[in-house]
DNA sequence: TTGAAAGCGCTAACAT
DNA sequence: ATGTTAGCGCTTTCAA
């Protein structure tokens, strides 16, 4: 039976609220009962238990994360980030997945709103934002990660996405492409950031997208990525003008068009060069090295957590604050036409 | 202001204790009174209050799980898979990754033994035992996932690592491999039962391990595998009998070996076939196609959250309930020299 | 600087 | 079939 506050209190002849305070660091206490009342609580291994903590104090110092995939090394890695971050102040993580289904990812909101977490964390797959309300409603501070939706008040942390497009079609032009085209994802925010950045890039070289190289992958989640990207990739190679250079959503879908691209008997980067995002694990060893926009997972996890801790201890709840995260290039073989870069 | 049990008692004329029975589908209630609690608390958005009901009923509805790292997709998929089939039940799941460190590891299950959580789930990365007797002496249910310990009484829900190896080693036999090396992991139960399947397929086929043809990559976590891996290819590759067939403790090392193959100016399979193990994703993608058993991550998470539930509602603790489940050998160009695979 | 009283929302025994 | 009584272990006033 886990020692409690009560037999602390008896067996030093004080009262459980001293105790308590104590725990909890209130000035009002003696240097020598903090002495006596700390020395007794590591004898007894005493452990604060939480459940009778949140009932009375209304915190459950726990916070919720769901994401839509943990599968993606992406939002793994952001996920570890915050877990590790809140535990040292205390704060327990929730981690569930959504499987990129909008029904599900409000289940698991409905159920974490439940445990009363002290703030949500979102890497939400919705497509419209009547879900956050339920969220709203409830006065239960949260963050959205990764992805946004336009009108919507909130804190945001991610990448800044419209500058990973300029990134990746920069570096492609530089290289000498002359037709770049885009494979673009679905209506998410994060699709429509990078495609503004591809088109911002290329209209600052004077450069428009040629007809037909701008194709989407539809709203397949991240699983069908690979074969997706496969798929655009052999409309992309039969297009009257071929492209020359490939900006790709992210990594999954690029392996994908890469595949593509040598099944058509072409070389990487010569015929096509090649950039995706993510910078997944592994990208080196591949049959070519993908070059691919790092999105700074863990820069977004380190900053979702301390927002998020700063939201669980002060009452007053920020309600926008977006912090956008650098995104870097990683330069490989798939796209390095020039030994200069 | 979320809705109570005493606010719905209080608009229906009814006691608190019936509402909580209805809640609870106690059987003596009659229908209607069930009814009209059922709609009202509809009507109020009702949800009740974990912490409240925690602390009366001494349950918390609440898992926890340490794996080693979240960024291997073999315990994403794991701690996936987990927290979707608990959540089923109304469990939620505390998910933390130690990194690999056996001290983070013990300072993650003291935070979660605090919660209260009522199952604890671990993969370990533990060298002793000492850290688990804590978890007994409070008498919390566990499940050691993945890694067993010798002589050690407990729930375990893992692959069958000897079988992992016996498929591996027997399919580069098969492919006509004469000179079979082993890269061996460090000192868990994993690695050491995978030695044992190759061994124990080498000895069905009167053959035995060359000298020096075992190696090990030492205790390196896994974030290091793939240059461990290229090292100890190295070596075996400047064997006086150089191999002709390389069975890799998993994954990142058996990339980091066809690395160091492919240096060599060697050919994969026809010079050396490879096997890995985890059987990660996009391994179709590599420069030349990784042969791997999958160890199915699926099956474990769905075994373990399966007996977590049993172990959180019987209060009579299984202490060695033990699950192996069947690996699976998925055959890629890496290791295929014979059409006939 | 310490403590008494009240209560957080719910469940578990025991009435009725 | 429904209700009464007592807590669960802690925090929060407020008083001493």
């Amino acid at each position: 039976m886990p020692a409690r506050m009560k037999d602390i209190a008896r067996d030093l002849g004080l009262s459980i609220v001293t105790v308590s305070k104590v725990l909890r660091d209130h000035p009002d206490i003696s240097e020598e009962t903090r002495k006596r009342v700390l020395r007794r609580m590591r004898e007894l291994n005493y452990r604060p238990n939480f459940a009778a903590r949140s009932l009375s104090s209304g915190r459950t110092w726990t916070l919720g994360l769901v994401v839509p995939t943990l599968l993606h090394p992406f939002f793994a890695q952001i996920a570890k980030e915050i877990s590790f971050e809140v535990r040292k102040q205390g704060y327990s993580l929730f981690i569930s997945s959504s499987d990129e289904d909008p029904d599900l990812e409000i289940q698991e909101i409905e159920h974490l709103l439940a445990r009363h977490v002290d703030v949500m964390l979102i890497a939400s797959a919705q497509g419209s934002v009547e879900s956050f309300q339920r969220i709203e409603e409830l006065r239960i501070p949260y963050i959205l990660l990764d992805r946004q939706f336009p009108g919507l008040q909130t804190n945001f942390v991610g990448v800044d996405d419209r500058l990973v497009g300029v990134l990746a079609t920069t570096h492609l032009i530089e290289q000498g492409c002359k037709r770049i085209a885009h494979i673009r994802g679905a209506q998410i925010s994060t699709a429509i950031g990078r495609l503004e950045g591809y088109e911002q890039a290329l209209a600052s070289f004077r450069m428009t997208p040629l007809p037909g190289h701008v194709i989407s992958i539809g709203t397949s989640g991240d699983n069908k990525g690979e074969q997706k990207g496969y798929e655009a990739a052999v409309s992309l190679l039969g297009n009257e003008s071929r492209p020359d250079g490939i900006f790709c959503f992210n990594d999954p879908v690029a392996l994908g068009a890469m595949r593509a691209i040598l099944d058509a008997g072409l070389r990487i980067p010569q015929d096509v060069a090649v950039v995706g995002c993510g910078n997944l694990p592994h990208s080196d060893f591949l049959r070519v090295p993908l070059s691919s926009v790092d999105q700074g997972s863990i820069d977004i996890g380190k900053r979702a957590a301390a927002l998020a801790l700063h939201l669980a201890q002060n009452k007053s709840v920020t309600r926008s604050k977006k912090e956008f995260i650098r995104p870097e290039l990683i330069v490989r073989a798939s796209s390095l036409r020039k030994s200069d870069g």
